[in-house]
DNA sequence: CCAAACTTTCACGTGAACGGCAAGGTTGGG
DNA sequence: CCCAACCTTGCCGTTCACGTGAAAGTTTGG
């Protein structure tokens, strides 16, 4: 019997939930947290009601990191971010259960929509970051020119 | 007597707090917390001592407002770009205190650094949506694919 | 099978970023 | 000079996004 033990070498390794949080880099409050006000569905439960994180999961919560760090959102921004989120995998499902052409092409059309609404958002930020930069580049720009004036005068 | 009632015609009108505060888009209450934490030196008073804000308040007021609504940024880590501002403007008032070139041509080129500085600092946010974008037009392009595919498979 | 290490829920605590109110002083038009 | 409409400094309240126990149950190596 050498190969037994092996509970079905299931599809990815589960992680719990300090083990989840470290692998992304958050903690585990903050992964209650988010389940708690509904940015993650309840994750599954082990035997003894252990939280079971996926790889799916870790993406989802890597998501929901860098639209906190990197983007700088709010929870109930991302919340609605991630609304669309769920919305596309609601049409996953849809999509799996139907074989009829024509629901599956609405459903990716949808799908692409939904991207699209994504990075529009995200492009506004950039944008307004963009013109930041160009204000303090501008900026830069001014004194580089007194710097060439003085110098000007300098060698006269 | 028809022109001694204008004090000075002064550089720029002066406005208080509300006022101040509406042209920017903020409340009074947030600009006197913006204070009360460091990111804006005590503004000058009236005679009654009633805060009163010029143009170059309202630039900087603007500025932090940017800093906050559009690029996401803690109070605290405003804070820290607002240093080099801070930096900037103390060089600004000893560089009309010297008139030596070299003395200018210094100053002048470390508030050149201190914008290339800021604009590093905004260019890595800009850096990081701009990667959550390109996973999102990446999902995007991948679901055109299956579009075209399915209705590849439907022409035949 | 037992102890150490992890997990659960519940509940209260905390720092950031203000909102709102009270009790007073200031300004400015009439 | 007066009064309505502003402003001042406290100071307590609130929301968000968690931190930090406490008390109890679960997992796992030895």
């Amino acid at each position: 019997m050498t190969e037994t033990g092996m509970p079905p070498a299931e599809s990815t390794r589960l992680l719990r939930i300090h083990e989840a949080a470290a692998e992304v880099g958050l903690t585990a409050r903050s992964v209650r947290y988010y389940e708690e006000v509904g940015l993650l569905r309840p994750a599954r439960r082990s035997e003894g009601d252990y939280r079971l994180y996926d790889e799916s999961d870790l993406e989802r919560l890597r998501f929901i990191k860098g639209l906190r760090d990197d983007a700088g959102f709010s929870l109930v921004e991302i919340s609605r971010l991630l609304e669309d989120e769920a919305a596309r995998e609601r049409d996953h499902a849809a999509f799996h259960a139907t074989a009829d052409p024509r629901e599956r092409l609405r459903i990716l059309r949808d799908r692409v929509a939904s991207f699209e609404q994504q990075t529009q958002t995200l492009r506004t930020k950039i944008g307004r970051l963009q013109a930041m930069v160009d204000e303090t580049e501008a900026r830069r720009q001014r004194s580089l020119a007194r710097i060439a004036e003085i110098e000007r005068e300098a060698s006269e």
